[in-house]
Order: C-alpha cells, then sequence, then structure tokens
DNA sequence: GCGAGGATTGTGAGCGGTCACAACACGGCC
DNA sequence: GGCCGTGTTGTGACCGCTCACAATCCTCGC
C-alpha cells in the first residue's frame, strides 16, 4: 500500500487582503499628534507621560493595530530576548524533555526558542558562530560527545548556559551548567539489584559524552562503585548506541550468559531493546532476568512488563539551564537555585528477586 | 532515593576574556582602505567589485572576524530567514518527527527555526502576533484542535504554511498545507484486519483536530469506510486522549467484551496502552486480538508483541512543509512537488487470523 | 586626444526602534 | 516678578546594515 502526501497551494494565488506594511511608531505618533519619542515612551511605560496624551497614544496603538518591530528593537536596544538551543537530538526522550522544559520557561519569561540541530557534518564552529550572531544566549545539550564538544568551543564572549551529563571532572566548568546526580542514581540502582539477591549486574551504556576519560559516565561509574563495594569485579559493559537496536544488540549477548541475572540499561530505549532480546532467547523478566532502565520515558510503564527504572527530571533540567542563561542575559536577574526533583527508582514489574 | 540536581557557576565571575564588540562592516572598512559600502559589496558578493580590493576586504574581514550582524542585516533588508513553528507539543512522536524533518529542511536552505509551543491557557491572537513580529514565516503543526485553531487565525499577510491532518472537507484551504493520505491508509488497515477473518474492527480515537464537523477525522473516516464497504456497522469509537494511558483506559472497557477481537489504534502510544490492558485482561494479542497502531513510532517493533501500524513520514512532512513556507518568502523559489514516502502498514506480531 | 560607456567606488538616506540631551511648561518659593 | 526644580515633550544621533544614486576611474573607438 503506497498512498502518495498531499499538497494544497492555498487557493488562488495570494490575492493578499491587507498588504499594507505594520504601522510603525511615526505612523502612531502622527496619529495620536504627539513626537515618535513619545510613543517609545508609552510602549515602555516611562512614568513622565502625562495621562491624556498616553491615552491618546494608547488609542492610536489600538486602532492601527501597532505592535513593536521586535528586529529593530533588538538593534537599536542591544536586547535579544532569545535563547537558541543547541542539541544533537530532539526526538530522545531525554533531550525533547528538556527541550520542552526550557521552552516552557523561556516562554514564561518572553524570550522566543531557537533550535539548532548539532550534525557531525557541519563545522561545529561556525555552527555556534551562526547561532551566537542571532543576538540573545545559548543553551548547549552536551548530554553526548557532539553536544559537549560544542560547549567547549563557544567562545567565551557568548552568553551560554548547559544541560550536561555530569560536570567535568576536576576543573572547574567553562561554563554554568546544571546536571542530575545520575552516578548516585545509578548506584543506588545497581544496589537494588545486588539487594535482591543478584550476584552480579551487567550495565548497557550509552555512548560517553566526553572524551575516553576513565572518569567520564557518570552512570557508568555509579553501577560500577556499587559493585565495588559490594566487593563484586564489575564485568565489562556492554551496547554501543542510544536506541532499542542497540540495547537489543546488546541484549542478545547477554541472554546467551546463563550466568546473567540482572541488567541495568544506560537508557530506557536500550532496555526496550534488551526485554526484547531476553524474549527471543526465551528467558523471563523478571523471573529469570531483571532489568532496570533508565530516564522514564513516558511509555515505560506500559510496556509488558513495566520497565523498572531511574525517574530524571529533565524538565526540570531544561527550566533550570534557562534559568542560568537568563541570569546572565539580565543583569539583574538572579536565578533561582535549581530545584529539580532528584532521580527516582521507580519500581515497576521488570525486576524481581533472584531465585537462586 | 532522592538526589538533587546541581549547578555550577562557571568558574569566577565571568572576567570574560575578549569582551570586545564585534566588528562592523565600518571597522573592516577601515581597515580595508574602502568604502563601507564596498564592504557591504563583498559580503553580498556583488559582481563589480576589483579582484584586488575584494581580497584586500576579504582579509581585513578574515583578521577582525567580521560576521555580519544577522539583526541589522534583518532590518535593513527585510529578509528573516527564520521559520517559527506553532505546535502544541514537542514530544508526541508525530510532533517531534514533523519538527524533526522541518528543522533538517530549514538548516539545509540558511534559515534558523524557532519553536513557539501552543497552549489552551495563554492568548492564541497574541501567541501568533508575537511570533510572526519575529519576521520570517509561520509553519503550523495542526494535527490537533489547538494548532488547527491557530493556523485559522494566522492574519492573511503573514507567510505561513502549514502541516495538517486532512485538508479542509471542501473548501479551499486557507493556507498551503501538506498532509498525508492517512483515510486511505486507515481504510487499508482496516481491510487487513477484515481481511484475517475477524467480524469487525473497534477503533481507538486519537482527539479530532476539528470542530464536530461529521467529516473530520480522516483516520475514523477511513476506518468508517472500511466496514461500511464490508456491510458491517461501524461500533461506536473510543478513545479521548493521545497518549497510552488513554489507551490502556479505552483498552479496558474493549477488553471486557469477548466480542472485540481487532482493534486499529489512532497512534502506537494507544496502541501500547490498548495492548497493556488486554494483558491485563488476559487476553492474548494476536491470538485473541489484533491490534494495529499508526505512526510508527521508533520503538512499535521493539515492544512484545512487536506491534504492526501504519508507518507514516513525518519528516517527510515536516520538510515539506518548510518547503511550502519558502516558496512564500522567497519569490524565486519554486517549492518541489512534496516528495513524500506514502503510509505504508507494516505487518508485524500484534495481528494475526481470527481462529474462529 | 577626447567623449562615451561600463566598471568601480563612495555618499546619502532609511529600516524602526533606542538613547542622550535640549526645550518647554508649570507651580512654588523667596 | 524672577528663579528654580520638576514634569513633559521634542530633537538629534545612532544601532549595523541595505538601498538608490552620484562620482570617479578606466578603456575603447574614432
Amino acid at each position: 500500500m503506497v498512498v502518495t502526501g498531499h499538497t494544497s497551494s492555498g487557493g488562488p494565488a495570494a490575492p493578499q487582503g491587507s498588504q499594507h506594511k505594520p504601522a510603525s511608531i511615526r505612523d502612531v505618533a502622527q496619529a495620536a499628534g504627539v513626537s515618535y519619542q513619545t510613543v517609545s515612551r508609552v510602549i515602555n511605560d516611562h512614568p513622565n507621560v502625562k495621562e491624556e496624551t498616553r491615552r491618546r497614544v494608547e488609542e492610536a496603538i489600538e486602532s492601527l493595530g501597532f505592535r513593536r518591530n521586535a528586529t529593530a528593537f533588538a538593534l537599536a536596544s542591544g536586547v535579544t530576548k532569545t535563547v537558541t538551543v543547541l542539541t544533537s537530538n530532539t526526538v530522545l526522550y531525554g533531550y525533547a524533555a528538556t527541550l520542552q522544559g526550557l521552552e516552557e520557561a523561556a516562554r514564561a519569561a518572553g524570550y522566543s526558542v531557537g533550535v539548532r540541530v548539532l550534525t557531525p557534518e557541519d563545522d561545529l564552529d561556525r555552527t555556534i558562530a551562526t547561532a551566537a550572531a542571532a543576538g540573545g544566549g545559548l543553551v548547549v545539550i552536551g548530554f553526548d560527545r557532539l553536544g559537549a564538544a560544542a560547549l567547549d568551543r563557544v567562545p567565551s564572549n557568548v552568553p551560554c548556559a548547559a544541560a550536561v551529563e555530569a560536570p567535568p571532572p576536576g576543573r572547574t566548568p567553562p561554563r554554568p551548567a546544571v546536571w542530575v546526580d545520575d552516578r548516585t542514581a545509578a548506584r543506588a540502582a545497581t544496589e537494588y539489584l545486588l539487594g535482591l539477591g543478584h550476584p552480579t549486574v551487567h550495565y548497557v551504556a550509552i555512548p560517553a559524552s566526553t572524551g575516553s576519560r576513565r572518569s567520564a559516565a557518570p552512570r557508568a561509574e555509579g553501577w560500577r562503585q556499587a559493585l565495588i563495594a559490594a566487593g563484586v569485579t564489575p564485568p565489562p559493559p556492554t551496547g554501543k548506541g542510544w536506541d532499542a537496536q542497540a540495547g537489543y544488540d546488546a541484549g542478545r549477548k547477554l541472554a546467551g550468559d546463563p550466568d546473567v541475572t540482572a541488567i541495568l540499561c544506560g537508557n530506557d530505549d536500550l532496555a526496550l531493546g534488551v526485554l526484547r532480546a531476553l524474549h527471543h532467547a526465551g528467558r523471563s523478566v523478571p523471573g529469570d532476568v531483571s532489568v532496570i532502565g533508565f530516564d522514564d520515558a513516558p511509555h515505560s510503564q506500559f510496556i509488558t512488563p513495566a520497565l523498572t527504572t531511574v525517574r530524571l527530571d529533565f524538565q526540570g533540567l531544561g527550566r533550570s539551564a534557562f534559568g542560568l542563561l537568563r541570569g546572565q542575559l539580565e543583569s539583574d536577574y538572579q536565578p533561582p537555585e535549581p530545584t529539580l526533583v532528584g532521580p527516582q527508582l521507580v519500581r515497576r514489574e521488570s525486576t524481581g528477586s533472584r531465585e537462586a
């Protein structure tokens, strides 16, 4: 079945009813019988405007349907209420949710938000420069390698904040940033599994956001720490990718090993793939194997078995990142301490005690 | 387990290395010993500039790190290479994927993209005016009521294109728009189910994008037509929502009725919820009941049973919508005929013949 | 050797706002 | 009545770029 898409041109070629160009501040001034500066005062509500004058101007504004030209305002004032989000992905749950939270906060503050997707193909510096040229500030989503690289290259004179996977180890971060403590969360999840009686926990990793630094990926790190603290040698992590396919691939290998009874996954998509692989291999969840995801994507509670996972407050992350940026843009704005809901282990059906 | 989020301020309070304000066209002119207009000519590559002059100017541009100020350019030229997407959602798969396709096309064409989320709370007209004030054009994602309403209210003098659920019945649409023929797709999916031997097919609907118009929702319409053509009286559609929870709620009711053996869902999330409800009711899929989704979200093939669904080319939809807008913005750009991949029924594990 | 005409370059104005400052009005004070 | 301070309004310049047009330079043909 192939049915093609359709287009409609939108009626007869654009007779365009009212093609008047929009009223300017001077048009309003003329209509109200005042100078353009007075109009400017009214729209910025300066205190010193006689009440009656103000009323006249406001009427003129109303009747002409005047709206201040954002471009001209930006040029003259140097203020651009704009955030551009740099991200390598817009569809994956973590990214999309962060973006959503950010957009909401930005909208509430009267900012408009732009999105610019990062790809390995195009020149990072050029991309950043273009985004920065829009005025306003940047928020970089640095969950992955590409985003982290972009963050490193933002020129120091452009306002910028970031949502990252983890703080850069040791050195003070180059930029204001927010993150959730998923190292601790991963550790707790692993301990939970251990507490259930599983002799060890295997880890299906998401790609690291930093180079090959040892101390990198916090989720992996938390998992490792928990195992070591329990006196267990961490098995080699697997996984190479973000999506369910990658999870499936990793899961196939793990499923073949009868000693594998507990698997922690770097995100819910991976977990979904793992679940699938386990199913194909005839191993039951949670009977034979327990699986934990990460992120708590909306559908995770509806799959069968419902996925035990770590809920992360991506929306809050996006909101906070915006606040951090706003703090740089508006001198009199003091960003609130980020109030993220902490990571939370959501126990559902994919985990169970080891029936030894 | 509650672990809080973290922030880092980004080192000592912004010593801001090179706080020079960026070079302007006149700075470059001075450095190159020419007039600012010549610089303007170079950056717009006008033909009549002596080769040697051009070279000198280019060197000056390079050494000063000049980049044309986008705001000033927009103000002076009246050209804003900007698309603002109006959408009520950014996370649901159909929306996110459309946005993704659009962003990609826009980026390739040198446009920057803005996103503005529509909510029932804030004033539609004001929102639209704000978005339009950014210059550039609008693309409205009109899959739902809110989006469709927004589309209707975009003033006729602002360039705008739309991705919609279906063409407005009868009357020529107010705006250039793209859509996929999901009516036909729904019909084919229903016929497939009927062909499998199911006496009837139940439908779990997504919320309609138009008012209470009879001819509205194309997916529902296709389903209805297929049933009627087969001489079956369509059972009342259920469902009120977009997400898995809504699917689950609808699914519970359906699961209780032993006569229900085939269910078509308005999207994959609903299908997921339905699957879950069926599972809870102890009815097997596809043994007892067959389920078909709509959209083919990335995870649908990894759930168990893998979901039979209708794949829709949202990315193509986004790309085409952008093309349509671009056609209005650039007089010499002729948008290509949209080349969407047609809807396609992807048969997986959630459907099977009726074992009568 | 000189004028025509195209190639090159420069000047002025303006996009639609803002800022800084000057000008004018008014009332109260001595 | 003159002076001052405050409230109110208007003028000029400018943000960084584009447009339209004028000015200058060449090169060519006769």
